[in-house]
DNA sequence: AGCACGCCGACT
DNA sequence: GTCGGCGTGCTC
């Protein structure tokens, strides 16, 4: 049979494949296989496309048939497994299969013209040769990091593991530890392995890359990102694919990559918020993962302190495996005393309690340094006329301009429109308008003066701006030359400050009363992270242990007992207890349907009749209802929340409603979320 | 989503 | 007279 017909995918909001004709020519008489990459017409332009089934028929009429341009014939087909994957993805989350596979592709293998993968090879034994053997032993391991390492390297089959570990208690140590093993263990039976660790931010992580390659001289490792250039990518992309990269450090859109030789994936941070995309495919790279491990039968390890409620069920109910590291790494490194700070008490000037500033001013005297967390950036959130009530709401969404004063500009942080401060009330003339709350840019100002000696820096979004800032300003805090870090949740994160032994956390409280169920969640796994990173050295010998100190109008509230105590196990309980009493998730399945349009009235009354475009049995279609935050860029935003206790029927209506909503022609843009985080 | 076609308003 | 606004329709 010299003719075929290929089924392919193509990056088309399309729910269906497209039939093209393949014909035997001089240079490949076999028929491509599913998995390869072609270049096909599609209308008036080009595409590529990924083969799903190779078939002698189609149901497409002959005149409509077209024939494949070309076979990207140089590139190793992607895996049945793979496929599987994306097919997997392509249902769960309703969305084309083409719109799956194709995007997380390099561009260059997306692109019309060939590509020469030979360059990207060559970059490939390059980069390889320039990290030489300079080998190094692995620390030893405490018990109870060594048990666990063990554990992960003896798991059979699919082993899904909740690592919970307090910060500091090394958990790295385990992964690296847990990937050496299994690495070794595949050389010895000669089989290829390739171990996948995911992180929420790979900016935010540059020693773990460093960590990693002096601990697996000659072992090959890749890093995908969404930081990467084209040509970097590509040959990263490859050296996974070709099975050449043995360990693979990637943030999520690393989990919808090739990973042919895949035996261990470790998700670190499992509970960070960053796991979880945002837009397009707005998919779970934890949930994906955890299938991917069950598709191949092979261990996962989730790595948190304060895991999501979702896997601390898993973990109650069995179904996970739970490991424990209950004591910091380095001995003799404590866990930090957390106090509270009245502030109804102990008014803030500055918005720094007296408390708050004597112990700053201890830790200047000791030449010790301190961190201040505060996640609000900008210098203000708002201002306001006190004369007539004026605020700077923006014109374009339902949100405040907040003030930037090194900029001197109104900023707002949804549609990202801009202007000059204006310098009266822009409706009674008042000259003397005031800045409303503070963020970080005036905890700053407000430092330089209580401190005028103290070198004091300040890291948020606004100050990283420029490529390698970030970088550049944790480097100064390592190097001491920072004595008053001030930040964003930015600097909650994974840095291992040895010399930070004050951590202030400044207005925390807004999240417990916060509409979105999960905030409590949030702000609690926020606050052990930041007081994680005082403390993580050793003590010394009579010295004063680290602190934590939280500025609060609510010291009574349970979540901040928890903080104190250290204490994950019994908040994660008592809040699994409300969210089963509430008929929340773990307990229930969600999906979020989102329609915007000019008119409010119009999306909820699109909303309104997707509501009853099917009945089916055991879901529940609340009301539609406008989004918090209604308006961004002129734009009215409402929503609908699906819900359901049985996951397979929430699939099952989803299916059908997803073909009646596409033949209702609406017109209002619309998509649907499945297992939302934002609500 | 792209990318075309198509039918009306205001510019050199 | 043409340039261009975005409504509508199609993609094997």
């Amino acid at each position: 049979m010299k003719h075929r017909i290929l089924q392919i995918a193509l990056d088309t909001p399309l729910d269906f494949c497209f039939d093209y004709r393949w014909s035997a020519s001089a240079e490949s008489a076999e028929p491509p296989l599913p998995g390869q990459l072609v270049v096909v017409p599609f209308g008036r332009r080009e595409a590529v496309g990924v083969v799903i089934a190779v078939e002698t028929q189609s149901e497409v009429p002959a005149n409509k048939l077209k024939d494949v341009l070309a076979l990207r014939a140089q590139l190793p087909p992607l895996s049945p497994q793979w496929l599987a994957l994306c097919r997997f993805a392509a249902d769960y989350y309703q969305r084309p299969l083409g719109e799956v596979a194709i995007p997380g592709l390099p561009k260059n293998l997306r692109a019309i013209k060939t590509v020469s993968l030979d360059r990207a090879l060559k970059k490939i034994a390059k980069d390889a040769a320039m990290h030489d053997p300079a080998p190094r032993a692995m620390p030893p391991l405490n018990a109870a990091q060594q048990q666990a390492a063990d554990a992960i390297a003896a798991a059979q089959g699919f082993a899904p593991m909740l690592l919970y570990g307090v910060t500091g208690s090394g958990k790295t140590e385990v992964y690296l530890q847990a990937a050496a093993q299994i690495l070794a263990r595949a050389e010895a039976d000669g089989t290829a392995a390739q171990v996948l660790i995911l992180v929420p931010e790979i900016n935010l992580t540059p020693q773990l890359e460093n960590n990693i390659r002096t601990r697996f001289p000659g072992v090959e490792l890749a890093t995908l990102h969404s930081g990467l250039a084209e040509g970097e990518r590509l040959a990263q992309w490859l050296s996974v694919h070709l099975g050449r990269a043995r360990i693979i450090l990637g943030t999520r859109l690393a989990i919808l990559a090739s990973l042919p030789h895949l035996k261990l994936i470790i998700i670190d941070e499992e509970h960070d918020p960053s796991y979880k995309q945002q837009e397009g495919l707005r998919y779970s790279a934890r949930d994906l993962a955890v299938w991917r491990a069950h598709q191949l039968a092979i261990p996962i390890v989730l790595g948190s302190a304060t895991p999501s409620l979702e896997s601390w069920q898993h973990a109650q109910s069995g179904r996970y495996r739970k490991l424990e590291l209950r004591e910091r790494a380095v001995r003799d490194a404590v866990l930090p005393r957390v106090r509270l700070i009245n502030m109804e008490r102990d008014k803030p000037a500055e918005g720094l309690t007296s408390t708050l500033v004597t112990a700053l001013k201890q830790r200047l005297d000791r030449g010790e340094q301190s961190l201040l967390f505060l996640n609000r950036r900008g210098y203000s959130p708002v201002i306001a006329c006190d004369a007539c009530g004026w605020i700077s709401n923006c014109t374009r969404c339902t949100a405040f301009m907040v003030l930037h004063k090194p900029e001197q500009r109104l900023r707002c942080h949804h549609c990202g429109c801009e202007q000059r401060i204006p310098r009266s009330c822009p409706t009674c003339g008042n000259v003397d308008l005031q800045p409303l709350g503070r963020g970080t840019q005036r905890v700053e100002e407000g430092l330089q003066q209580v401190f005028p000696q103290a070198r004091i820096m300040r890291i948020d979004a606004d100050s990283t701006r420029r490529k390698g800032s970030a970088q550049a300003a944790f480097d100064a805090v390592h190097r001491g030359e920072i004595d008053i870090l001030i930040g964003t949740q930015m600097v909650a994160k994974g840095h291992d400050f040895r010399n930070l032994t004050l951590v202030g956390v400044l207005n925390p409280d807004t999240a417990l009363f916060s509409h979105d169920y999960r905030a409590s969640e949030r702000l609690f796994a926020q606050l052990m992270q930041v007081a994680g990173r005082a403390g993580r050295a050793a003590q010394k010998e009579g010295g004063n242990p680290s602190e934590v100190w939280i500025q609060t109008r609510y010291p009574q509230h349970p979540l901040y007992a928890a903080v104190m105590a250290h204490d994950y196990d019994s908040f994660a309980l008592g809040l699994l207890e409300e969210r089963q009493h509430a008929g929340l998730p773990p307990f229930i399945y969600q999906a979020l349907l989102r329609a915007e349009s000019k008119e409010l009235q119009t999306a909820l009354d699109f909303l309104q009749e997707a509501s009853r475009a099917i009945a089916y049995p055991a879901i529940t279609i609340n009301d539609p209802i406008p989004m918090s935050l209604t308006r961004v860029a002129n734009v009215e935003r409402a929503q609908l929340l699906v819900e359901s206790a049985s996951r397979p029927a929430l699939q099952a209506f989803l299916r059908e409603w997803m073909v009646a909503l596409r033949g209702m022609k609406a017109r209002v843009k619309w998509s649907l979320e499945v297992d939302p985080v934002d609500i």
